[in-house]
Parts: structure tokens; sequence; C-alpha cells
DNA sequence: GTAGGCTCATCTGTCGGCAATATTCACACA
DNA sequence: TGTGTGAATATTGCCGACAGATGAGCCTAC
């Protein structure tokens, strides 16, 4: 039994997220926790029983849940959580790296006048990888990478690339593919000073940096196609 | 007043679109044609009085525009039409060469081996421009461009691409820009061409395209930035 | 034994209503 | 005249219920 985070205690937060959004976010840990496995079906009145809410807001949550490819509806059937594998890192990654590449172009004289930011995400992995704490080390992973998206300061670019549920998907390519993130903060330091020196080249280093997760993936998984 | 189609006269069709779908046709069709003006609120329950619906299929239809950025939701206070502009072209299109970019890559073999489908939309489309078929040229643009993207074979850079909305956004552009489509039909060929003769440098040509298409408009618009 | 049809349970898609929230406007007050 | 206050209204967010679609199981005819 899951239940929503209680709200009603805390007063202070005076503008209380949409149920929708809660909804969503139980269901997004429930399905990276395993307490929905894949292939399995997510039938939206039991979910709202569960959670005390009425089906209206879960059918809302189960949308967004479809955009991020987490889920697939049929209609007059219903959500299955998609089976998931290899071949989705292969399809996403390459994607990821063609707009990674559109941003760091973008975001390039941006970033090297102030790669401040950067830099405290390379920091923060180096302590995470060092105290070896997994879920940080995938938090300022994504994070670093958002960072040079955001910096590229065009908000499509930033919807799209969102859209593609960065930090779901690294999350589940861990768990679910034993896939390591083991010398990234030694790219992602190299990138920094690409950027910070204004090497033209960044934009393909970073385009291969994130190529190179789905090698990650396909080796510790054994290429199955 | 507006009506949705009636299905119920064609039962031959056996699986009925689901309202939303219609729905959001509907609106689609609205934004395009100035039914609703850029900055206006759109009513939920409005809406769904004049569809002769209920709230809860509007507010769905309305999720998959937000999605599209058609119109802009804020909390508890409902959905505007975005106010839609060349700067939005100026950030929608070079996320569309990205993408495209990396489509032409990954298409190559198949299209170098078969480019049969583009050949033929290269021709409608230029049809279509010697009968001034405005609607016909951006059907045909358009679909030249997916082909390419479905040629990929990768459903999550087609998942990608689709939810930029190019054919809405193309004919918005057309429509409140004035922007036009003058001489790409020539383009189409010669990118065609090269696909069949496996030039390399075939996706920077198209990345190369789809960035036109920004000048253009800026151009017949005038850059109000 | 099996193909086709019937029945029934389950679940989605849709509905109309209600409560919570935002906005507007009138009005009192400084 | 400018400003805070509160009622009135408009609209979203959510709820509980129902109609139609789907799939499983049983039953019958061959």
């Amino acid at each position: 039994m899951v239940d929503l985070p209680q709200l009603p205690d805390d007063p202070s937060k005076l503008a209380r997220e949409p149920l929708r959004e809660q909804i969503r976010q139980v269901l997004v840990e429930g399905l990276l926790s395993g307490r929905w496995q894949p292939g399995e079906r997510i039938v939206e009145r039991r979910v709202a029983t569960e959670l005390k809410v009425s089906q209206a807001p879960v059918r809302e949550a189960l949308r967004e849940l479809e955009g991020l490819r987490l889920i697939e509806t049929v209609p007059n059937k219903g959500a299955r959580v998609r089976a998931f594998g290899v071949q989705d890192m292969a399809e996403i990654y390459p994607v990821r790296a063609g707009l990674e590449l559109v941003a760091a172009q973008l975001a390039a004289p941006r970033l090297a006048a102030d790669p401040s930011r950067l830099e405290r995400e390379v920091e923060a992995l180096q302590e995470a990888t060092a105290r070896g704490d997994v879920s940080e080390q995938i938090r300022h992973s994504v994070e670093f990478h958002r960072e040079i998206v955001c910096a590229a300061d065009n908000s499509v670019l930033l919807h799209t690339w969102e859209s593609l549920g960065v930090e779901v998907w690294t999350a589940l390519s861990v768990r679910w593919l034993n896939m390591e993130l083991h010398a990234k903060a030694a790219d992602h330091a190299q990138i920094t000073r690409a950027f910070r020196e204004g090497d033209p080249s960044v934009g393909q280093m970073l385009s291969d940096h994130v190529l190179n997760y789905v090698e990650a993936a396909m080796k510790s998984h054994g290429v199955t196609r």
C-alpha cells in the first residue's frame, strides 16, 4: 500500500502541487522501484482506490507517463508498463546526442563566459562517485547535461530534451541493465574544460559522450540484436 | 458554432476515434483558422458545451495541445492560446534541424537503396506548387521530411519529431507570418538526389535546408528582436 | 473435439455535479 | 484620490456513477 505524501500537515506550502502531479510522482517511483513489473497492466481504478483518489487525476498522470514512453496505452484496453531494454537505449541516446549537439553550439558562448554551474556539477559528481552514492551520481550526471541544455536558452530545445525523460531513463538503465556510470566524471570535466576554452569541437565531444552511454549499456548487458 | 464530425452516420468505421481525438482536431482547426485569437482564454466548459460533450475529454485534448506548445496552461487558471511569432520559429527550427540531421545519418543507407517515397513526395510538391495549392504544398513538404524521419527507423526519434507539431507550426507560420514556401521544391529534389547517390553531406544539407525556413520567416516578417 | 456464439465480469471513456480556487467588482476607509 | 476588504462570480480540479468496449469462460451444434 502506497500513500500520497501527507501535505495537509504542511500549511506553509501555499501553492500545493496539483493532485495529478503527486500521483505521477508515485507512479514513477513505483516503476523505478519495480512496484510494477514490465508488461504488467496498470488499472486506472485500482490505482485510484489505492491512493484514495478518483479515476480522473490518475488518467491524467498516466497520459504524462505515456508521453515519456514509460507505459503504452491502447484505446479501451488500458495501460501496460513498457518492457524496455537495450533497444530503447539504442533509440533514445542518438536523439539525445543530436539535441545536445545543438545545445552545445547554442550554449557555447554563454558557457565560455561562465562555466561555473558546470564546474559545480562536475565537483558534485566527483564527490558522489567517491562516496559511491549511486542516486546522487545519477542526479548530478543528469543535471550537468541539463545545465548545458538550459544554457542554450531555447525553450523548445529544453522542453524536447525534458520530454525524453533523461533522469528516469538513466535511473532505469542503471537499475535494469546494470549500466555503470563509472568514468563519466572524467568526461564531464573534460567537456567543461572545452567549454571554458571555447573549443569548437565541444559539440562533437558532448555528442560522443552521450552516445558512449549506449556503448556502456550494450557492453554491460550484451548486444541482444 | 462548431460541430463534431457526425460519425454515427458512418457505421463503416469500426473503431471510432476516441472522442478526445475528435476534439483535439476541432481545437487545432480552430486555432489554425483563427477561431481563437492568440492570448485568448480557452474555457474548458464552454468548449464542452459548444461541442455537446463533457469537460473530461476536452481537458485531455487541451493537455495534448499543451504538449505541442499551442496553448499555455497555468494550474487553477486555465488555458490560453499562445501568442507565437518569429521567436517561436527561431526556437523550433534549430531543434528540428538537429533531429533531422540525426535522422538523415540513420536513414541514409535505407534511402540510398530506395528513395522512391521521397521522389513521390517531391513530385507531389512540385505539382501542388504549380497549381498554387498552398495546403497541399504544406502537406507534401511536411510529408517529405516525415518520410526521412520514418526511414531512420527509430521510434523515439519519430515520436520526438512528431511532438514538435511540424505540420501545425508550418501551417501557422504560413498563415500568421506570411512565410513563403516558394523554392522549397528545388531543395527537396536536391536532397533526394543526394540521398540516392549516398552523398555523405546530405545530413548537413538537410539541416541547412530546415534552418532556411527560419531565415525565410525572419526575412518575410522582419526581425522583431 | 472444435468452431462459433452467448453471457458475464472487468475496465476504459465519458458524464454531470460539487468543492476549492482565482478574479472581478463594489464599497468602505484613509 | 488611492487602497484595502469582502462578497459575488467564473472556472478549474476532482469526484462518483454509468454506458460501451473488451476478453474470458461456458455452452451448443456440428
